[in-house]
DNA sequence: TTGTATGCGTTATCAT
DNA sequence: ATGATAACGCATACAA
């Protein structure tokens, strides 16, 4: 069953078909219902290989997912898809492994698809650098600064993670706390484990302390790596009164591991979290974490990337806002360990 | 850049090219590695469109995951994946909405992707028997039978839920509780959820109690309804003991529901999880859950569609065992309760 | 408004 | 072992 099929069915030439299946312009209202009600009846569904291989560009907007697990992500695409498809664009997911060569893909996409756009979530800055060339159409990186990379058509958006972890430090800071564990900032998203880490280090220099690099735990951003880091920070440092885990994920395993040594949370060490994900206001205790908006995000991202699409400006690189949600996971530490 | 250019470039025909980039059989090693390095050189992508538009039928398998939240499905994609890989199978995976007709999908598959088989994670009996006419290569469903269905290519391996749910609930009851709050067992799933259902009632009566509609909260298995839902059940019923969640994340949103409801799990009311997701690990407190066997489901289940893409052979429907984790969110009711 | 014809980049068939 | 060429199913330029 093919166009041609239909065509012959429908009494027309294939052009009309086609025609009809795009948006109908040119074509009498009379043959386009005797089109799609052959299309109809046979249940016709166009080849989208042959649709691709021809067509020279898709008004779609593509979606690269870079880890399907990202909690945070998840906000953002639901967002994000419903946005494009309130201002008329089809949104093609795609979901990454977190490994894989996003602009590698993305190049790829360009060749076969063709979309209008591409929005970015998530990515490593060194694939850009290696494989973006390909990349032909305009796109925004969200979670993630391109700024430094310096191409036309790469715009981005990003919370102000150095600035957001200097704030979440700080927080404990205030509250007391002067042994303070750092979780996360291993390989991956290296440049975002950078940005977090410089924000601790900073909140503790400003108050004459320092990053005590025996109170730091690199690991991969999954609820078993967190536990793990947990585990091995409270053994090497049982004087630490509170941990801050540069995401949720890493915060929920962080207080189940400080469960099964015994610790209660946030009476004897408190959790601070990063990211603002949903599972945040269900653990136990909520989490006390840094919420990134991930709704301003969804928006304004496909706003810069609509706008790209219709006239070719200069690429532009935002922060977003975020805000330090208050859960039950951080308390003032207890006078025995205060005084250590 | 096409494998016309390549073949330019190669001083060789396109067949050539087109032969080295599929395995490469029936060509001399030496125009293979001049091909090669031309590929090479110019890092050169054949185009998929193309490619699949000529190609009659692909090695690879496709994986359909129905819900990309599912925490039970990401252990099963990835080990799928792995052992497709290990078999020699290129795994391509689509992730669609709990709403989409994955079978429409599938269908759709076949016509342009021409994949080897087809591996559905989840997904709605309902789509199958609407839209599954239009799939024609062997398929096996995880998480659901097909058994009623009768299509001669669709294959299933399921935990045998109404079981599971059975002992699950014999487990509360051989604890002490009477009073037994259920949730889940909502529109979507509505398969898999009678079969819970089923599973429950027969628990009670077996006990010579009834599953009491009142005692039965219907939601969507996500988290925000969990706790919705066990808001909604325990204001209605307080006398409640034990709440069976026909999901780890329900049970998750439930807990969470409990504790701003000043009630303490599993003193004052356990709670009862269903899947074994890894999440279920780090909830606190841990959940008691019915533990799917994912590795076992992933395993059995690869190695059915294989066999049935080598020999066509009758489709088989099988269950999968599972066993009781016990973790720290079921207790014996307390006596002031238990006499209600 | 409609139909005809060409080509997209690849695989498959058939020669050689 | 290799090359020429005909499809694959569609969009599109162009003719009518």
């Amino acid at each position: 069953m093919t166009i041609k099929d239909i065509a012959r069915l429908a009494g027309c030439g294939v052009a009309t078909v086609s025609r009809v299946l795009n948006g109908g312009r040119d074509v009498s209202e009379e043959t386009r219902k005797r089109v799609l009600a052959v299309v109809a009846e046979q249940d016709f569904h166009p080849n989208n290989n042959a649709r691709h291989l021809k067509q020279r560009q898709d008004t779609g907007v593509a979606v690269l997912v870079q880890g399907s697990q990202n909690l945070l992500f998840a906000d953002l695409v639901e967002r994000a898809q419903a946005l494009l498809r309130e201002r008329g664009r089809q949104a093609e997911l795609y979901y990454l492994d977190e490994a894989a060569d996003g602009a590698a893909f993305a190049a790829q996409l360009c060749r076969e698809r063709k979309p209008a756009g591409i929005l970015f979530l998530g990515g490593a800055a060194w694939d850009f650098q290696r494989s973006f060339a390909g990349v032909t159409v305009p796109c925004v990186l969200l979670t993630g600064s391109a700024r430094g990379l310096g191409f036309a058509h790469l715009s981005s958006l990003t919370t102000d993670d150095e600035e957001a972890a200097f704030q979440a430090v700080s927080y404990l800071l205030d509250r007391g706390h002067r042994e303070i564990g750092v979780l996360g900032g291993g390989q991956p998203l290296s440049q975002i484990g950078r940005q977090r880490l410089r924000g601790c280090r900073r909140a503790l220099e400003a108050r004459g302390l320092s990053l005590d690099e025996g109170r730091t735990e690199p690991c991969r951003y999954d609820m078993a790596d967190g536990y793990a880091a947990a585990r091995r920070l409270m053994e090497r440092c049982p004087e630490v009164t509170a941990v801050f885990a540069m995401s949720d994920v890493l915060a929920i395993g962080a207080i189940r591991a400080l469960g099964d040594l015994n610790l209660r949370v946030p009476e004897d060490v408190s959790v601070m979290g990063y990211d603002g994900v949903f599972l945040a206001r269900y653990s136990v205790p909520r989490l006390t974490t840094v919420c990134q908006d991930t709704d301003l995000m969804a928006r304004r991202g496909v706003e810069l990337l609509l706008a790209q699409i219709r006239e070719e400006g200069e690429p532009v690189h935002e922060t977003a806002p975020f805000r330090l949600l208050e859960g039950a996971s951080v308390a003032r530490p207890r006078e025995e360990k205060k005084g250590v």
